[in-house]
Order: C-alpha cells, then sequence, then structure tokens
DNA sequence: TTTATAATTTAGACAAGGCTTAGTTTATAC
DNA sequence: GTATAAACTAAGCCTTGTCTAAATTATAAA
C-alpha cells in the first residue's frame, strides 16, 4: 500500500502560498493565480482540492493559510527545490535557467539524487 | 506564437514505441500499455491522440509505427533521457534510481543543462 | 476449419487542470 | 456613505489521462 500521490501542481501550490505568506504576510488567491500563470477560477479550483485534501484552509473570500500537513510539504518541496537550483547554478547554469529548469526538477529527483546533488554543491563551494 | 505544447506523455510513448520497434520488431498496443503500465484502453487512446496529431499511425488491430515527426521526437526524447541517465551514473546515482529519475527529469531539462550534463559525464569517464 | 484465446476497440465514467462568462462580495475612493 | 473597482465564486465547457465492462477482430490450436 502506497501513499496517494501528490500532485506536481500540489506541491507547486503550497511552495507557493508559503512564499506568499512569508514575503507579502498573506496569500490571495489573485497573487496564486497570477503567480502560477493561470486565471483566478482555475486557482481558485485547484485551491478548493488542497482545501479538500487537507494542505490549505481558508473562508469565502478570504485569504489562504497552510494546514500543519501543507506547511510540511511546502517546507519538503522548497527544500527540494533550493537544492536542484543551487546545484544547477553549481554545475554551470545560467541562473534564469536554473530557475526555470529546477522548477520542472524538483518533482522528479529521488532523495538519493538530491544527496548527490548537495554533494556536488558542497565541493565547489 | 509559440509551438504546440508536447506532453510528457507524448514522449514517452514516441521513445517507447521506437524501442518496441528496435527490440522487437515491431510495436504492439499489449506491449505499449503492459510498459507504460496502463490499461489497454488508457494506451489505446493516448495513442489515438498521437495518431491525431500526426506521430504515428497505424491501421485497426495492427502494429504501431512511427511518421518522420515521431521518430524525430523520438530521437530527441531518447537522447535527452541517455543524457541525464548517464550523467546520474556519473555523479555516483544507484542504476535503479537514477532509471527511475531519468525518466522524469528528462522532460525538464533544457539544452543548456544538457550541455553541463554532458561536460560532466566527460570529465568523469 | 471451427473454436478458443489473445489483442484491440468501443462505450461510458470520472478526476485534474485548464478556460470563459457572468454574478457576488469586499475593499477603496470620493 | 455610496459608487466603483478589485477580488472572488459559480457555472459550464474542454482536453488529457485514467479506469472497467463489453464487443469485436485476429491468431493459434485442435
Amino acid at each position: 500500500m502506497r501513499e496517494a500521490h501528490k500532485s506536481e501542481a500540489t506541491e507547486d501550490y503550497v511552495e507557493l502560498i508559503d512564499d506568499l505568506i512569508s514575503v507579502n504576510g498573506e496569500a490571495r488567491l489573485v497573487d496564486v493565480a497570477s503567480r502560477m500563470g493561470v486565471t483566478q477560477p482555475t486557482a481558485s479550483k485547484t485551491l478548493a482540492r488542497l482545501q479538500r485534501d487537507g494542505y490549505i484552509s481558508s473562508e469565502p473570500y478570504r485569504s489562504i493559510f497552510l494546514t500543519q500537513l501543507g506547511k510540511d510539504l511546502a517546507d519538503e518541496s522548497r527544500q527540494k527545490h533550493e537544492v536542484v537550483f543551487e546545484f544547477l547554478l553549481a554545475i554551470g547554469v545560467n541562473k534564469e535557467v536554473a530557475k526555470r529548469d529546477s522548477e520542472g526538477m524538483e518533482h522528479h529527483v529521488s532523495e538519493e539524487t538530491l544527496k548527490a546533488f548537495k554533494k556536488i554543491i558542497r565541493n565547489k563551494k
């Protein structure tokens, strides 16, 4: 029996919400939508799923909060994301490209690969 | 105006079909489905889309062929896949893990990142 | 050559993730 | 304090990707 599949969207959204809260003090739908590059109704629907699945909580027309589950997933995702990003920089990839590639790659790197990445980051420093 | 988005599924399928043709001499639905880990109706529907989009051709109940477009995409995907896989091995990732991770990562690495990967592969040899 | 089995397709259902258009609620500005 | 603008929700539709169950076609075996 394996755990339910966390979609890439789920990880991207909680990571973004966490970021918006740190930076702006709160996460609003309008910002989530614009940062994800989707329309507000699309973001709204996705957030409804996240709430249904226990990652976020929010009242209608109000800002969005992460549950503990959401916070944990956001932390995990952000860490992965950072490692992949730093790793790409370490091997000489351009910042902008590293930003884009790391966003896609973070969802596919195993713990073992992440470990190998960290080692390379350490050695380059 | 940007080119239509090639889904990861499209790349995975043409890559697999190319492989099946090299190894088995032909690509059958039953093998595509089992290798993709989906049911035959699912594979069948996806293949219908691939045909609609010009990547493959086939007659009902017959085996599957790649069009030139499909071959080109398969080649490109296989190359990317190989580079990512070899790269992961080069930085010390276990073969099985490298296999799994490279399958996900291949769809997200830019040309620039691929170049950086190749450099590392060369240096490790 | 008929028949059983394997392969494939068809049909119907559903969830995720995307859109538009239209309406409602909240916040802002006058 | 009300009008207007901004934010959000509702409803409906689309595509992709997934499934199961049932029908059809092709292949192999007796």
